[in-house]
RNA sequence: GCCCGGAUGGCGGAAUGGUAGACGCUGCGGACUUAAAAUCCGUUCCUUGCAAAAGGGUGAGGGUUCGAGUCCCUCUCCGGGCACCA
């Protein structure tokens, strides 16, 4: 079965073994077995015309490395690969040429498969998936209408992120620095429908579960961050004079209501014309304008003034019964809290930036009594204290004073505790061909009365367009999927709507109010006033839609019937580890958790955490030591470097460049060094017929260094494969192959053991030198070596020498030696006693089978 | 501005508070060869020294400790995240 090549040619052993075990099935995970289950999960890639990018098998060969590992520890591993295809490129691709996404997506996944296969990862093929296959997004459709159906997704016309250079919204997530984080285009804000997930209602429990997982830190802290959650009060602010108005805001420091000496509200917010005096309106009038045009870069760009005007209108701070006027601002924004703020130029950075700019009184309320005197009144100060010119509550510290006012506000209903979170709703909707499609019509007003209470949304999802109310329908769960129909243009018609509006046979449809069943209004109206005139949604779903449950699918892939079934999730459960970039640190992972947590509560599984260990590997740099690009000429391509040096070398030096999640430079002279190795392990092992070293002995291994090097590297790999510190594992089996060089002899055990741990590296190598020592394979499947903690013990140890911290020699001593006796060894050597002489010794420290140092003085 | 992470030879990097530089790359010297490739051996932190050895050395400065790359404080630079969220 193995190769006839008599040199180490990677060339043609890894095709070789890659058909081997694709006819084998070598890496079929049996959702019957009787093991315990391991599930490795990679961040599927999308399918991208270039092909794979070298950080791709960074990533896939540590998780590879994994999964061997624990199949030969016994556990049945479950290792899936999948295409995340839905997106943008394909779409620009079929806008520019006029190609079927379909048609160019299968294309880029069967370059991908190819790519990936020739890296020899030990992927379970059978459970393939693609998110843009039918039998797939019909359960994305499926999780989106549970959402519909329990009110978490819903409608609302907002100002929201519009990229005109890809035609389409964005949500915060993809909107870095005012432009696309996917092509670097700017975008600006305009006010359109949009499908919206009420990610905000899961908050509190994403924020909360967060603690429970292994994830790096850095990660966890960006989710944290972007949730945002905060404690403060919301306090009502009457305006002055003959009105009902009052404003809301909302503070994280009622300690300092009493140096509250103006009010900012939001340009956007709706009491902006309520309040206005007639005198101020056309100021007012021009300022929010002007603020709707701005982009939210020059909005939020720090290094520019602060501006505002005046509404005309008073407050009246309810502690103290003044009047404070109204400013409107935009460095106050709509979205969060109340839209409206209550400003204390005295203790916020920004309230005494903009009372600066415009003389409002600035009061301060809050003094830090452990500053020396003199600077006791040096404003801005936004940090805790006790309060001063606060009527009854100077005198109280700043936390305990903050407790006081909010009961105290909220005795006469004006104010009560509140938590904001900066964490929005998750815009929904793209305006785009290649996505989901959404499972929802749109019934007039009146047509919304006959749909069955089954159908029903918990509140009713609704907009209003040229004076006419649009409600949303659900289809029926039995007719998913909802396929996305054949189009003439990809074109986005770029007023705000996708492509599929321009179908007019598939959008337009008879609607059954009764089950959800939908027929293209082209065909007959069915009998029965039941059946409705209805358009579909045209919009489509964001790319993260289908990566925010894949995790799942795997586990059953080809059921019709479930999005995964109870028993198969009751095996197999969520992935053990997941390996992917930090990129997605806050979009996917964030999304993937709310989506399971709802899949959670609806009982479709039994964890409410999908992702409980996760690792992220590094970016690899160009040679240049600068990012790789296309524009810089320093990307490195897979499959040239799997020509040049093989698969197994090329999974290895990925490997050994560094510490997984360190960013790290590619360097082509490196990789010789571990083709070297390679090299290397044959020729220990095969001779130049091809056949086994004669100087293998088949006896026991009796050279007592090789067994404790042996076991040594048995247990390094073994718990730095655990650690993913593979880098110190590949290390440390040049070490040993370095040992085997040097003996005369070693036995064929001592050659099968380390072929067993170098497999889950090298894969191929592993395999062809597996069955070449006498054994049938797959080494897949062959335990991983004990390492007998006996064999690492020595009779003697080393220890070392020290005169005042410095090393002056060495000795090996017997491993009970107690420190007299390695006293008096030390003191005999000459380095030792020279730095003693004329010394008297102080102190003796001595580490049994490490150091002995001897403090000694004049 | 705030919050993280990092800084070790010519390079990538290794080191439970216990000989800093494992492993690999590069360079240099040598062996094998007609020659080359491949392979093997030696050497490769700096200074002094023929050597033995001595001194210095992990971004800078201080501290804790018998002993610090590792722990603590201050600072510099680099990378990442957040950035008017009241």
């Amino acid at each position: 079965m193995a190769t006839n090549r008599t040199d180490y040619e990677p060339a043609a052993i890894e095709p070789h073994w890659q058909q081997y075990w694709e006819s084998q099935k070598t890496f079929r995970a049996p959702d019957d077995a009787d093991k315990p289950k391991y599930y490795v999960l990679d961040m599927f890639p999308y399918p991208s015309g270039a092909g794979l990018h070298i950080g791709h098998p960074e990533g896939y060969t540590a998780s590879d490395i994994l999964a061997r590992y624990k199949r030969a520890r016994g556990f049945n591993v479950l290792h899936p690969m999948g295409w995340d295809a839905f997106g943008l490129p394909t779409e620009q691709y079929a806008i520019q040429t006029g190609t079927h996404p379909t048609v160019t997506n299968a294309r880029n996944i069967e370059n991908f498969r190819g790519q990936i296969k020739r890296l020899g990862f030990s992927y379970d093929w059978d459970r393939e998936i693609d998110t843009t296959d039918p039998d797939y997004y019909r359960w994305t459709q499926w999780i989106f209408l549970q959402l519909f159906k329990r009110g978490l997704a819903y409608v609302d016309e907002r100002p929201v992120w519009w990229c005109p250079e890809l035609k389409t919204v964005l949500a915060n997530e993809e909107v870095i620095d005012g432009r696309s984080e996917r092509g670097n285009h700017p975008v600006e804000r305009r006010n359109l429908r949009q499908w919206v997930l009420r990610i905000t209602a899961y908050a509190d429990r994403l924020l909360e579960d967060l603690k429970g997982l292994d994830w790096p830190d850095s990660t966890k802290r960006q989710q944290e961050a972007w949730i945002g959650r905060s404690e403060g009060a919301e306090i009502e602010f009457p305006i002055a004079g003959d009105t009902e108005e009052s404003l809301r805001v909302y503070t994280t420091r009622p300690d300092t209501l009493f140096g509250a000496t103006y009010m900012v509200i939001a340009p956007e917010h709706p009491a902006v014309n309520k309040i206005v005096t007639a005198e101020n309106r056309d100021a007012v009038d021009a300022y929010v304008r002007k603020a709707a045009q701005k982009s939210d870069l020059e909005r939020t760009d720090l290094a520019k003034e602060k501006t505002g005007v005046f509404t005309g209108a008073y407050a009246i701070n309810p502690v103290n019964d003044q009047k404070i006027p109204v400013w409107v601002a935009d460095y106050v924004l709509v979205s969060y809290g109340t839209g409206a703020i209550m400003a204390v130029p005295a203790h916020d950075d920004r309230d005494h930036e903009f009372a600066t700019e415009f003389s409002i009184p600035i009061l301060q309320v809050i003094e830090n009594q452990d500053l020396p005197e003199a600077e006791r009144a040096d404003l801005p100060y936004t940090g805790p204290g006790v309060l001063i010119n606060s009527g009854a509550f100077s005198g109280l510290p700043s936390d305990e004073a903050a407790r006081r006012i909010t009961g105290t506000l909220a005795e006469r209903n004006l104010g009560r505790p509140s938590v904001q979170y900066r964490l929005r709703d998750w815009l929904f909707s793209r305006q785009r061909f290649w996505g989901e499609p959404f499972p929802i019509v749109w019934l007039p007003a009146q047509d919304y009365d006959k749909l069955d209470a089954d159908l029903r949304p918990e509140e009713p999802v609704r907009y209003t367009a040229d004076g006419r109310e649009w409600y949303a329908a659900p289809i029926a769960e039995s007719a998913l999927p909802l396929t996305l129909p054949e189009v003439e243009s990809y074109q986005p018609s770029g007023t705000g709507e996708s492509p599929l509006a321009n179908v007019k046979e598939w959008v337009d449809v008879w609607y059954n109010a009764r089950t959800g069943q939908t027929v293209p209004a082209t065909d007959p109206r069915p009998e029965g006033d039941h059946w409705l005139a209805a358009r579909r949604e045209t919009n489509t779903m964001p790319q993260w839609a289908g990566s925010c449950w894949y995790h799942l699918r795997y586990l059953d892939p080809r059921n019709q019937d479930h999005l995964v079934s109870p028993e198969r999730f009751q095996y197999w459960g969520v992935p053990d580890y997941y390996i992917g970039g930090a990129e997605h640190a806050v979009l996917h992972l964030l999304y993937a958790r709310f989506w399971h947590k709802f899949l959670y509560d609806l009982g479709v599984v039994t964890e409410p955490e999908p992702y409980k260990k996760l690792f992220h590997q590094g970016i690899i740099l160009g040679e240049d030591g600068e990012k790789m690009s296309k524009s810089r000429g320093n990307v490195v391509n897979p499959d040239t470097i799997i020509e040049e040096h093989g698969a197994d070398a090329l999974r290895a030096y990925l490997m050994f460049l560094g510490p997984l999640e360190a960013m790290k430079p590619w360097k082509s002279q490196g990789i010789e060094g571990i083709t070297r190795f390679l090299k290397k392990v044959w020729r220990e092992l095969i001779d130049r017929e091809g056949n086994r070293q004669s100087r293998i002995t088949d006896a026991p291994e009796t050279d007592t260094e090789t067994l404790r090097l042996l076991h040594e590297t048995i247990k390094k790999v073994g718990e730095d494969i655990e650690a993913l510190r593979l880098n110190t594992a590949i290390s440390q089996m040049m070490i040993f192959v370095n040992h085997l060089q040097k003996t005369d002899t070693f036995s064929l055990e001592t050659g099968k053991t380390f072929v067993r741990l170098l497999a889950p590296f090298c894969p191929h190598l592993a395999e062809e030198l597996w069955e070449r020592l006498g054994e049938t394979p797959s080494v897949c499947y062959a335990p991983w070596p004990e390492y007998d903690p006996a064999r690492l013990e020595t009779e003697t140890v080393k220890v070392v020498f020290q005169v005042n911290g410095k090393y002056r020699g060495d000795a090996q001593v017997p491993k009970a030696a107690d420190q007299d006796t390695v006293l008096a060894a030390a003191k005999d050597q000459p380095r030792v006693a020279t730095h003693l002489d004329g010394k008297t010794i102080r102190k003796v420290i001595y580490v049994p089978g490490k150091i002995l140092n001897i403090v000694a003085s004049p």
